[in-house]
DNA sequence: GACTATTTATAAG
DNA sequence: TCTTATAAATAGT
């Protein structure tokens, strides 16, 4: 809204001895640890939440791929990834094998021994992320997708499923649209909290 | 600001014949692609930069670990991780094996076979990694520190020597204050651009 | 979680 | 890059 209701209706001027200020409004803050730890952890919550939604827009604006992981001072994890957190890290530790996003079996004469070695490595480590964990599936089951629904449920899928929902994704944005490689935004790409071998600290962070 | 100064001051009416606005200000934008490859490299340049210090101020406030990687839609990779890129990759990929930041060698009897084993494979991947790139040192050469440094020349780093720059600020957290755990906040993390195996699309994305 | 007053990020130029 | 006006994020309640 462009006008706050405080200018609408000039809280001076009407229930005198009401409380005129709900909110001081926003205040400065230095950069540096904050101490209370409710805060911290409010702060870090709204602040997660707040760069999760920056990466997507990024993403959605300007095409490219991105990955954000975070674990917070409760040692959650929380992760974002388009088109994948995996497909992203990969790209990273493995730029010299990096060929596009959908071909992981390379296999080709030309490959040189050490990047097929690497590239066996790599697919070592998505299986045993995948072996991980086992759950019943129960995301398609509410009215909405996944990607709306709120962090909380998210939060009790396992790793597994959530591979299956970046497969799942990733066949729909080929099948969208095969021959442009970024034209498609996804809804709000790849927001998962993975599983809570939180140190038992606190019950939400 | 709650009212817009183009509301305060009619523009009609003031200096008539001169520009009366150098800039129409901020416009919404939708967020959907942006087709103008200029404009949607600056909005990436920008919205990366706002990204990384978002997530910086996140780990600072709040401690936790943060790992965030971009590819840019030319292909380049730039990356910000605190404490390492590595390090928070590692933990989400091999949660089980996860301890704290500064042991990775554990060796320990109660360890798990399959975990002991991901353990190996990770140490293989960081050694990969540092074998990947040869570079000679120039970064004490200059009058900043290199968090300071422009992120061009950071651009012209190999990724061993980026490596050499994490081994040496864990050491240097370590040093500072080995009983806090997340005390400390690094001036500002690990921000890094992963040479350019672009596509040649663009010079500068 | 909701509400503002503010600070901060950023689209245009 | 630098500026400016505005949109968006968010600290405190």
């Amino acid at each position: 809204m462009a006008i706050p209701k405080s200018l609408l209706f000039s809280s001076s001027a009407m229930e005198p001895g009401k409380q005129r200020k709900l909110s001081q409004g926003r205040k400065k803050i230095n950069i540096e640890r904050i101490e209370n730890t409710g805060n911290r952890q409010v702060t870090f919550s709204k602040r997660r939440q707040g760069l999760f939604k920056k990466a997507g827009e990024l993403t959605t604006l300007c095409g490219g791929e991105i990955a954000v992981i975070t674990f917070s001072p409760g040692d959650k994890a929380y992760s974002f990834g388009n088109p994948s957190v995996e497909h992203v890290v990969d790209r990273l530790l493995y730029p010299d094998n990096y060929t596009s996003p959908m071909q992981l079996k390379v296999g080709e004469d030309g490959l040189r021994r050490k990047e097929q070695q690497e590239l066996d490595e790599f697919q070592r480590q998505l299986e045993a992320e995948k072996r991980r964990t086992k759950r019943s599936e129960q995301m398609k089951s509410g009215n909405k997708f996944w990607w709306e629904m709120p962090i909380e449920s998210i939060n009790n899928m396992g790793v597994e499923e959530l591979e299956k929902m970046h497969g799942a994704l990733k066949e729909l944005k080929l099948n969208v649209d095969k021959k442009s490689e970024e034209k498609i935004s996804l809804p709000d790409p790849t927001i998962r909290n993975i599983d809570d071998r939180a140190s038992g600290e606190q019950s939400e962070i």
